[in-house]
DNA sequence: TTTACTGCAAAAGGTTTGCATGGGT
DNA sequence: ACCCATGCAAACCTTTTGCAGTAAA
């Protein structure tokens, strides 16, 4: 731990920036969950444990955070979007319920060949790839409550 | 062509709705061009056609198109969310250019693959999948004009 | 005739920005 | 000392909603 902060501190020197409590709070909290988090989630996260950082704070450094390539953003879903830690991690996707929300995450190797084969194919140099699956989990299915009802043309 | 339209058509009519004229030239305009929109575009090639559609009615009409598998969300990016329209596409993925905007659409056999391993594996019934691959391509990369600095901490 | 749909304008909700103050370097 | 970052509040922009009139069925 505490490693995030290192580099985020490094990164912010590195660009004559300034490194403040305020940025050393929001990595903390991001990172002591590690988990999915939004911007009002985490503003809230903040302020119950005390902190008097602003939500215009957390927007502003938001854009830092990710171009430290600490975290990225995974969905956009109820009007906001969402965003995950992903220093430390291995790369991940999601398989995501649209009936209760719950997240799996997964790793297939097979992606890694696609990707090379799409640098290969179209002379791309590849930043990042975000798959994102969605569908009923095995709990839902079950209890079908239905809800979304999909049309499909299939062929 | 048209064939869109009658698939609406029939989705409103078993829901109990109304077909209306602003609906069909919602539908025929998407499918002119058939080319990824956003609101605001959408709105604009329909004014600009002579149509006194509001974007109201887009807005309260996508989720239904969407519903009906005409078209889908891709990406959501200046603040607003993207879509493109699916009905007679095959399937496939983007490509995306983060320095001129490029989109290259491609698809990829080993993906099918992938989501028939996730299902068996998660006992879980996918919907759909959105891969959204992000990097340079090639005429950018020659170009170097350096815009978006991304740091790594690669292992 | 019933009631869904439309356009308009206002509201809502997430994100950005201007400004005065405070604090790294 | 310089000037970047912060909190606050206002502004901004996309999307949603209330309403009164219109038109499918």
């Amino acid at each position: 731990m505490g490693e995030e902060i290192d580099l985020f501190r490094a990164f912010i020197s590195k660009r004559g920036l300034r490194n403040t409590p305020e940025r050393e709070e929001i990595i903390r909290e991001i990172f002591s969950c590690n988990d999915h988090f939004d911007v009002d989630e985490l503003y809230l996260r903040m302020r119950n444990k005390g902190s008097r950082i602003s939500k215009a704070s957390i927007y502003r450094n938001i854009p830092l955070i990710m171009q430290c390539n600490l975290i990225r953003e995974v969905w956009h879903e109820d009007g906001h979007m969402h965003y995950e830690p992903i220093y430390g991690q291995g790369h991940h996707c999601h398989l995501r319920c649209l009936k209760c929300g719950t997240v799996i995450e997964f790793y297939d190797e097979e992606l890694g060949k696609v990707e090379k084969r799409l640098e290969r194919k179209f002379d791309f140099e590849i930043i990042e790839h975000r798959l994102d699956v969605t569908g009923h989990c095995s709990e839902c299915r079950d209890n079908r409550t239905r809800r979304g009802e999909h049309v499909s043309h299939d062929k």
